[in-house]
RNA sequence: CGGGGCGUAGCGCAGUCCGGCUAGCGCACCUGCUUUGGGAGCAGGGAGUCGGAGGUUCAAAUCCUCUCGCCCCGACCA
């Protein structure tokens, strides 16, 4: 491909309203272009990459005997009522009428659909197991589209969906996609980490998120390296470093006008591990007192799963129900229930002496208030594994796939079923998989990047090559250029020929940006001598190669 | 949905507080000459509903009201 016939809008300048890199860099490359919020257009170079990842997803999932199919993107609502979704789901769903006036929606997902499918093609043991799997837009209204092509309200996702008789086969089929995910990622170059994660609405038992470790990232996850140990925040247990054992009598300490751990801390000279903190909550069957440390965050969504719907308590509830203020809550004498995180079972505390301007001192767990033992706290850098003991690491991440258990959660209110050997009517397992191409080169490029651009790992270059002949106006150049070009086309490779009668320095700043693994630099000096540069994006090294020695070379370098 | 920021030429910005002549600057673009290994120089040129609507005023990019859009933080994220 030339580049003077291929439509690559540079910017010199970072655009204003972009912040992540890839961000950034995919619009200063002329990779893509924003249409409004979360709405993206793929220019050519980004359609290169996208395919070349396509390429590779469509390998290693037909590999593991799954089958492409295409659903529409537009969807009857019947479909979606049936599962509930229709409801249980808000206004991040696109919702239409068709103009009979017939529900409609676009497919944020498509769970219903395959199911849908299921119901009418498998009726019996002898037609399962059965994986499908298509490459389709996604629709939805996110409430905060953001950092370029990471959160999106339209994107490309691989979903395959597997059906089986029983639950072994999901299993199966479930290891046969988490090693076909190991295989994808690590085939487009990227870091990445396979962790435990909370199904939520999906539903089911099981479910790992595949991550790959950025700071543009949205989640963040607990890791172990001692025992491997792997897990999304929103649901990593961990157990807060042990701390000492005081010996305080119990007694109450004057603090006047301290409220938070942060204030008393200072004012008492005690770290914050010392302290419990009291956080009211009322959730649908009246006030719960939570417990955490001091130096610990309350896990919102752990608790949920403890006392179910909860909101945090107002101040004039706090004063109502536990009669203080709520600087000075401590976890004595109260009637009602009380969930501390497991880390408070032993040792002696500061909290609050329920007496405005008053703490208490030597507080112990078990004598002085009785409370629900559970993992509560949100898992942080410093905790120990809760399965080894070993110091864990928190990383920031972007979710780049998942794998979902479903089980029978959408074959039974479909009525999925088969005939078993039996002739007895079971429910078809099934499973559900995920990859975001887009979120694959977004991730690739955060990870692999310099102060010059993007630098695209080979795999899911847009180019393999890129031709810069620097001279347009010298005859041996352009004609060295050619020769390269059809060359190294015939062995296989994708080549870009900088064909523009541009400076030099144009050249190399635009190549550099676009981020292809291998330039070759043909200049006018070393051309007489017959010789021509191969320089590699990633490392900037510099290699002179005789011209007929080029062809070789590449085989070597793409080989890599 | 809550909080914050921004909207002026294709891109990046100044001007807005304190209303006033023909709305500026850099880059990009077009023409010509020179230049040619890391985003060239000189000369000339084209390009603007100042996000939109309404209002105040002799006069509005600037003040007031409403509204739309985009970004960031949070909530949400099937």
């Amino acid at each position: 491909m030339r580049f003077s016939k291929m439509l690559i809008p540079t910017l010199r300048q970072t655009p204003a309203d972009a912040e992540a890199i890839s961000h950034i860099l995919m619009l200063r490359a002329g990779y893509i272009r924003q249409l409004a919020a979360g709405l993206y257009i793929y220019l050519p170079l980004s359609l290169r990459v996208t395919r070349r990842i396509h390429k590779i997803l469509r390998e290693e999932m037909n590999a593991i005997g799954a089958q492409e199919i295409a659903l529409p993107a537009l969807h009857p609502a019947e479909v979606w009522q049936e599962t509930g979704r229709w409801y249980e789901i808000g206004d991040e769903m696109f919702r239409l009428k068709d103009r009979t006036g017939r529900d409609m929606c676009l497919g944020m997902t498509h769970e219903e659909i395959m199911t849908w499918l299921a119901v009418r093609e498998i009726r019996s043991y002898r037609d399962l197991p059965q994986v499908w799997y298509q490459i389709q837009t996604k629709l939805r209204d996110e409430a905060r589209p953001k950092s370029g092509l990471l959160r999106t309200r339209e994107f490309l996702m691989k979903d395959s969906y597997s059906f089986d008789a029983d639950e072994e086969g999901l299993e199966r089929n479930y290891q046969l996609h988490a090693e076909a995910y190991h295989r994808i990622f690590s085939r487009c170059g990227l870091k990445f980490h396979m962790v435990q994660s909370d199904p939520g609405m999906m539903g089911g038992a099981t479910s790992h998120e595949f991550m790959a470790p950025s700071p543009a990232g949205e989640d963040v996850v607990v890791l172990c390296d001692s025992c491997g140990y792997a897990a999304n925040v929103e649901l990593a247990l961990s157990n807060p470093k042990k701390i000492e054992i005081m010996d305080w009598e119990f007694g109450e300490v004057h603090t006047p006008e301290k409220r938070t751990v942060q204030e008393v801390s200072n004012f008492l000279k005690l770290k914050p591990e010392y302290f419990i903190k009291s956080l009211l909550v009322i959730s649908d069957d009246g006030p719960v007192l939570a417990l955490v440390r001091g130096d610990q965050e309350l896990h919102e969504k752990k608790l949920g799963r403890i006392i179910g719907k909860h909101r945090p308590a107002l101040k004039e509830e706090v004063k109502d129900i536990l009669g203080v203020e709520a600087g000075f809550i401590g976890p004595m004498n109260h009637d009602i229930r009380l969930v501390a995180d497991s880390c408070l079972q032993e040792g002696v505390y500061v909290s609050g002496a329920n007496k405005q301007h008053y703490h208490a001192r030597g507080i112990k767990p078990g004598r002085d208030f009785t409370a629900e033992l559970h993992d509560i706290t949100l898992a942080k850098e410093g905790d120990l594994c809760a399965k080894c003991d070993s110091p864990i690491k928190i990383e920031r991440v972007i979710e780049i796939g998942n794998i979902f258990k479903l089980g029978k959660k959408y074959s039974v209110p479909l009525k999925a079923f088969y005939l078993d050997e039996k002739g007895e009517e079971k429910p078809i397992i099934m499973g559900s998989y995920g990859i975001g191409p887009a979120r694959i080169a977004s991730a690739a490029i955060e990870q692999n990047n310099d102060r010059d651009g993007i630098i695209w790992p080979r795999s899911i270059a847009p180019f393999d090559v890129e031709i810069l002949p620097l001279n347009m106006t010298d005859a041996k150049t352009l004609e060295t250029a050619e020769n390269l070009y059809r060359d190294l086309t015939a062995k296989g490779l994708d080549v870009l020929l900088d064909d523009r009668d541009e400076r030099a320095g144009v050249k190399f700043k635009d190549a550099d940006l676009i981020g292809i693994p291998t330039q070759v630099i043909i200049g006018e000096k070393n051309l007489r001598e017959g010789i021509v540069e191969i320089k590699d994006r990633k490392t900037k090294e510099i290699v002179k190669v005789k011209v007929a020695e080029v062809i070789e070379r590449m085989k070597v370098e793409a080989a890599q």
